[in-house]
DNA sequence: TGGAAATGTCTAG
DNA sequence: TAGACCTTTCCAC
């Protein structure tokens, strides 16, 4: 269930152990057996992402000419890696220690990264496999996407122009900028605006109330009344966010708590997300839940004002 | 074993 | 704004 960092860390995975491969696609639950067959047998030109789509091109490095793979995780939508899944993150980031290649069996791509199997190469799908892209040593599988087709790259260029900037994908001259005139246009709850694809790409309902609480914003403030300095605030600790979400696959939002223990235990991992009726860290005033367009949102009265 | 919830988005009314 | 959709996980019974 991802934010935007896990479809970077998606499209890194693939970049790392697909790209450059052909590759057999398949629909092993049958409900994309008729565009799996479009991509069987092609090799895999590039993969990005913008914010939570993840495109994947197939059968030329013409943009123009290939086939593209867009997929949409959802709520609950996964990939799982198998067989070789080569280091990605810190390392491809060049941060942290850059170690030997090691080759993990099985790897989830989501909240959490973990071994799932031990067994014979290829796997046997399990669940409801939409996708398996195989090559001769990885296996990515697909489940739970709320979208998944092939379209040309005019259909990924309308993607593109509906989506707001997404500080990792290379497509907007001046990103910050981007985002802070889309913000401050609207008069609509900055709490909203956030996890609102067109002014900003990748941020969902956990980044959105910690980012909030990060910068002491109250949840409700219209965007127009967020002085520009604080938009380009907003922007620049989403960037860090996500650089650092994108190295760990962890949501990672608290700097008072060292990485390795919110690494380890959820329940200190976030600020506010989750912590409803609990005491805030910064001031000890109960954290508060309300629903903002359908969401939940989580932020402290007491000190995001 | 059944129901609710989940890091999301779309459509109908 | 409510409902639909896609699937898995977790907790209560």
């Amino acid at each position: 269930m991802p934010e935007g960092h896990s479809v970077h860390r998606v499209a890194l995975q693939l970049g790392a152990d697909f790209v450059g491969r052909r590759v057999a696609a398949s629909s092993p639950q049958g409900r994309f057996a008729a565009g799996a067959a479009l991509l069987d047998g092609l090799e895999m030109s590039e993969a990005f992402a913008v914010g939570k789509h993840l495109l994947v091109g197939f059968g030329s490095a013409e943009r123009d000419e290939a086939r593209w793979l867009r997929v949409h995780l959802g709520l609950y939508g996964a990939w799982d890696f198998h067989g070789r899944v080569s280091p990605i993150g810190a390392e491809a980031l060049g941060v942290g220690s850059i170690g030997a290649p090691r080759v993990r069996r099985a790897v989830r791509i989501g909240e959490v990264e973990r071994a799932l199997d031990d067994g014979a190469f290829p796997p046997e799908p399990v669940g409801q496999v939409r996708l398996r892209l195989l090559t001769e040593e990885s296996v990515a599988d697909l489940r739970g996407p709320s979208r998944c087709e092939v379209i040309d790259w005019g259909g990924v260029e309308a993607l593109l122009a509906k989506a707001g900037p997404d500080p990792r994908a290379p497509f907007w001259a001046d990103p910050e900028g981007e985002f802070v005139r889309r913000l401050r246009a609207r008069r609509v709850a900055v709490g909203q605006l956030l996890m609102d694809q067109s002014v900003v790409s990748g941020i969902g309902n956990i980044y959105r109330a910690e980012m909030l609480f990060r910068a002491r914003l109250d949840p409700f403030t219209p965007g127009a009344a967020v002085p520009a300095e604080l938009a380009r605030e907003l922007w620049r600790d989403w960037e860090r966010l996500l650089d650092v979400g994108v190295a760990t696959g962890v949501m990672l939002t608290r700097d008072d708590v060292p990485a390795e223990q919110a690494l380890a235990d959820r329940s200190v991992r976030w600020a506010v997300y989750g912590r409803a009726g609990e005491p805030c860290y910064r001031c000890g005033t109960r954290v508060a839940l309300a629903d903002m367009a359908g969401r939940k949102l989580f932020w402290c009265p007491g000190c995001q004002v």
